[in-house]
RNA sequence: GCCGACAUAGCUCAGCCGGUAGAGCAACUGAUUCGUAAUCAGUAGGUCCGCGGUUCGAGUCCGCGUGUCGGCUCCA
């Protein structure tokens, strides 16, 4: 057998006997290393991949050896985790079904398992005890390859149904199985070297969760944890976790008095007068957009009858997510009618062949059908055809900021982020075909400058692109996702692709921000539109340049989205925290005494008149407790007015976060107020 | 819609094996005139989410409904 050679990060090469492993190159290096190390990357050629240690070398191989602070590494272990935590539970409930983890880690790991019951929080709590005993003991994980049908007679003997499923989707002719303590799984590994190298796991949670995800197969178990590194580590994990739930915008609605909700409306909040104040500045933030990027806002309906959105679709495609209801026609009155046609036709056994209310129902007044709107879009399609437009007056840009209503599914909802009924900063750009790009380009600039103000500097775009179902032709798909992602290479961002993704009618771009728990919401979208404005539904058309009618083409646009959904996604960007222009209340005076409150009060009265929103805390409370009121309700200027203030007509500043501003005369405070309040844009 | 958990004073929460409900904060009243994150004392406050069942007796056990939370699915 001849020697092989393997090249080193640093350059060097190293020599070993053929057939080393990985874990042999770092015990020739040092037996610390050796200790440390838990997989290799390998590259050869322009293929590189992850492996065991216990993998052979190949000559010629790139080599490095990866420790647990490696990235790469990390996953492993959080994929060894897994096997750790199904081997736990096979061992607690024999016979339990285990199927599969996730394709790509997160921060978490999890595995899905029928044990023909749920988990009970006791459970989880067994597991992990049970899991903890399995790395301790310190196990290898031995991996094998088998051919395909060899790994079906091994998981049958074992009685897993799933990995025979799991099986058929794989298209090689040899599978790899790994082996750790007496739990055998089909897995493409890699793994760590042994389970005692997963230095800290909690198990997180437990939820229902479908067989490949999807409703109409089993509900399946799944178990959800994290693994870490160090117990410090994960100790400092939960802290970070705990700092997060604080900024929850649910609770922080709640502290700062900005909005609720009543059971009686459920996922449709109340805004507060300080949370309603910070929403229509928003408003009034876009409005000021709107003028400088030329659009006009417009007002419209939120109820039409049925037949606009069985033009639009939305009446075949959208309807279980709609409110719809009979003018003057209670569900009382409806059980009547029921009854009374019942008694009128006790002897027709035909009754209920056809509808109740007969076929005339639909055409008579007194039965139209109503739908409250779930989009905007409908009703600007009336609007644009209420009249002619020539090629002139393209494009044409209507804003709306009425309220939609959804009737979102029970569970789906999510504080402000998945409501019920909210608004949008929405609009529809009505163009021709050689406006778009030009359209597209503009909103994204819009998008920038905006999502620049709030300080969002993690939004990710997507390119959601056509679907399988969709309407149009491929030359109008082409065009339209050209559009788009050549807008997004001319401002050079940065976006993926979600294939498919697409809206029926055409493809998006997706604007999403991270909430304080990680988790994704869509804010702004455009999507290019030729279906609604097309022959089959609002035939919209714009006079060109011949004299002749051409389809219009429509934009849908958001730049914040739902008003709702940013609020909530924002509030905890910022913990709370608004800036001074947002803040519902931007300054508190503070008396001292009562012998400050004539001065303080003179001094409030000034403040409003030149606009600014400042409240006078007048309890007779020690200072203390009044500084301690305005730090919780983020008011981000405290102006203490003692005798010397008084004396010398103005006010010691302390800012939002406890920063001494120091003594401000009354002229310098209401300059220093009002550029700090001043609305950015 | 699916799986699970939870629902007690305005808020945050305790309430054991089923025996007639409690704290802190807030509110109210009074005293205190105070310098940068909680002054003191007193008073009042309850459909224990709703409906039904088991029981001599239910906040507590069971069923159904509603809402919320964590996931899944969905999100034109």
């Amino acid at each position: 057998m001849t020697d092989i050679s393997v090249i080193l990060p640093d350059g060097s090469k190293k020599t070993l006997p053929h057939g080393a492993t990985a874990a042999d190159l770092a015990l020739s290096i040092s037996a610390g290393l050796a200790k440390a190390v838990v997989a290799a990357r390998v590259k050869l050629g322009a293929k590189t991949e992850v492996r065991d240690l216990q993998a052979p070398l190949v000559d010629g191989a790139q080599v490095w050896l990866l420790k647990l602070d490696d990235k790469d590494a990390q996953d492993i272990m959080r994929h060894s985790a897994e096997h750790v935590l199904a081997t736990a539970v096979c061992r607690l409930f024999p016979g339990a079904q285990v199927t599969m983890g996730p394709r790509d880690h997160g921060k978490e790991f999890y595995y899905d398992f029928d044990i023909g019951r749920p988990f009970t929080p006791e459970d989880l709590e067994r597991i992990e005890a049970e899991m903890q005993k399995l790395i301790t003991e310190d196990k290898p994980f031995i991996r094998r390859e088998v051919p395909k049908p060899q790994a079906r007679e091994e998981f049958k003997q074992l009685g897993q149904k799933y990995k025979d499923q799991i099986l058929d989707w794989i298209p090689d002719d040899n599978v790899t199985i790994y082996q750790n303590h007496d739990f055998t799984d089909l897995c493409r590994g890699p793994h760590l070297p042994s389970t005692g190298r997963i230095k800290a796991v909690k198990l997180t949670g437990v939820a229902g969760a479908y067989w490949r995800g999807d409703q109409s197969r089993e509900m399946l178990q799944r178990i959800s944890g994290q693994a870490f590194t160090s117990k410090d580590e994960m100790t400092k994990h939960f802290a970070q976790l705990e700092e997060a739930k604080k900024r929850d915008h649910r609770k922080l609605g709640k502290e700062l008095e900005l909005f609720f909700f009543d059971p009686l409306a459920p996922a449709s909040p109340f805004f507060l007068p300080r949370g309603a104040l910070v929403y229509n500045k928003l408003v009034e933030y876009v409005r000021k957009l709107y003028v400088k990027y030329g659009y006009d806002e417009v007002v419209t309906p939120q109820i039409f009858d049925t037949k606009l959105f069985k033009t639009s679709g939305h009446y075949d495609n959208y309807e279980e997510n709609m409110y719809f209801g009979y003018g003057g026609l209670s569900l009382r009155k409806l059980n009547g009618l029921i009854r009374q046609v019942a008694e009128d036709n006790k002897d027709n056994k035909d009754l209920f062949a056809k509808d109740v209310f007969g076929d005339s129902a639909e055409e008579d007044v007194e039965w139209r059908e109503f739908g409250v709107k779930p989009m905007n879009c409908p009703g600007h399609c009336i609007l644009y055809a209420h009249s002619l437009h020539s090629h002139r007056d393209l494009p044409m840009r209507i804003a709306d900021f009425g309220r939609l209503h959804r009737f979102e599914k029970g569970g789906v909802t999510h504080g402000l982020a998945r409501v019920r009924t909210f608004s949008q900063d929405d609009a529809h750009i009505f163009c021709t075909p050689d406006q778009v790009q030009a359209e597209i380009v503009s909103f994204v600039n819009l998008l920038d400058e905006v999502y620049r103000a709030f300080e969002f500097n993690d939004v990710r775009i997507r390119l959601a692109t056509r679907p399988e179902k969709r309407a149009g032709s491929d030359a109008d798909w082409d065009r339209a996702e050209k559009a788009l992602e050549e807008a997004l290479m001319g401002v050079k961002r940065e976006f993926t692709f979600s294939p498919g993704e697409g809206a029926f009618y055409g493809p998006k771009l997706e604007f999403h921000v991270k909430d304080a728990l990680e988790r994704s919401w869509q804010l702004g979208t455009i999507q290019v539109d030729y279906v609604l404005p097309g022959p089959d539904r609002f035939a919209l058309t714009f006079i060109n340049r011949e004299g002749a009618k051409d389809q219009v083409v429509m934009l849908h646009r958001a730049i914040l989205g739902s008003l709702e959904r940013f609020l909530g996604v924002y509030l905890e960007h910022i913990g709370g925290k608004f800036p001074a222009w947002l803040a519902p209340e931007q300054a508190r005076i503070l008396p001292i005494t009562d012998e400050a409150m004539s001065y303080a009060n003179e001094l409030r009265a000034r403040l409003l008149a030149r606009g600014l929103r400042v409240d006078l805390d007048a309890r007779q409370e020690k200072l203390g407790f009044k500084v301690r009121e305005a730090q919780l309700m983020q008011v981000p200027f405290a102006l203490v007015i003692g005798n010397k203030e008084v004396a010398d007509k103005g006010v010691t500043v302390r800012q939002r976060g406890g920063k001494d501003l120091g003594f401000m005369a009354e002229d310098a405070l209401t300059a220093f107020i009002v550029k700090e309040c001043t609305m950015p844009g």
